[in-house]
DNA sequence: TACATAGTAGTGGTCTGACCACTGATTTCA
DNA sequence: TGAAATCAGTGGTCAGACCACTACTATGTA
């Protein structure tokens, strides 16, 4: 009966640090309240305010200054990655599922920008993706088109997918490849860009 | 010079649990060694193993059951993201990008999932339509056609948008309208399917 | 006055021990 | 035989105690 209505104190704090967060604007740099303060007023044991920062930490969201304090951070997925990686390989579904949202979305990406690239946008891709390495190509790619999407919303949900999808998979393709992907889009021939983010993903 | 040489208890322990699940070749639904035990073994208070359990179930790695012990679990994608978007993604989005967004990816929805729908399910929906208020419909109908969409994740990635959303914008438009759209979806007219869900977005 | 130094308050980092609530198995007893 | 009570093990939570570190303040000397 009282069964699935079990929150736990260190969920609960969780929230509460997120509404605080959203209530008073802050951004990153900017410090939460200490420990034994969020304790008393979220009146929560310490251990349990930790449980929650911990976790947050580990997401990379927040930073923790010995003698300092807490303070937000941007979000960068070092050790969720790493740490994900291990089990996410087992799991081919999930993984399945990372590639299929994120080739549709780059497919929105190729759509939209298409019309909105410059000559010496073109110019400039192409020349930085010859210094690149094979690995790092791709995101580099959309990285840059994103930049010209125009909508950060969209542009931030593809950064969080590739991120997770970055560890267990990376394109293989050569410079080349992408220049000649690149040069259908300044063409505006999406049919062929488009084709091209396929071959991307065929493989797998 | 002992600067960023300090690794938190909390990471060993990360890193150990981790390791013990690969040296046992644990897998989903096993039972992980009690807090207790954890703690004595990694030569850890438990407070610092909780702090790391806690960050790993925060990540959707494992499950914790009160009275029982610890399990691994399967890894889903969409927990983790979506506990990140909603950090990440609260910041200054605009109501404009949100719907861009919420319509790309009601679209994707109705191209994916024309072709799996059934008479019955068409016949269910319909019927469902009927029974609801207008603001209620639009979450209803796509809640409905998601559940066959095949993908977590992007279900995950809607709800999470149409969440943030729903306080700023619902569709005005009525039963029949609706009604219209699952026609045009059971006889695999996507052309029109998708010429409505615009009209839905039309006047924002 | 200027500047190094010592002290201090506040913070995170960690551990211990104590309860509670819950689960599953065991024992007890009608 | 079967239901009920008991018990051991587990997670959930808290309070309190130190430690290590940081930033600031007060102190004292040159």
């Amino acid at each position: 009966m009282t069964n699935s209505a079990k929150i736990k104190v260190y969920q609960e704090v969780l929230d509460q640090i997120r509404l605080f967060i959203e209530e008073n604007q802050l951004s990153e740099g900017d410090r939460l309240p200490s420990e034994r303060e969020l304790s008393e007023q979220l009146n929560a044991g310490r251990s349990s305010v930790r449980e929650a920062l911990r976790a947050i930490e580990l997401l990379g969201l927040i930073e923790t200054r010995h003698g300092e304090g807490t303070f937000l951070k941007t979000y960068r997925p070092y050790h969720t990655v790493e740490l994900l990686a291990t089990f996410v390989l087992r799991q081919p579904t999930t993984k399945e599922e990372l590639l299929d949202v994120r080739q549709m979305i780059e497919h929105e990406c190729v759509s939209r920008v298409h019309t909105t690239l410059t000559k010496s946008d073109i110019q400039n891709l192409k020349s930085q993706i010859l210094e690149l390495e094979i690995p790092y190509i791709h995101t580099h790619v959309f990285n840059y088109l994103f930049q010209h999407v125009g909508n950060e919303l969209l542009t931030k949900i593809w950064h969080l997918i590739n991120n997770f999808s970055q560890t267990t998979f990376s394109s293989h393709l050569n410079q080349d490849f992408y220049l000649e992907f690149i040069e259908a889009l300044s063409e505006h021939n999406i049919k062929q860009a488009s084709g091209q983010i396929k071959k991307i993903y065929e493989k797998y």
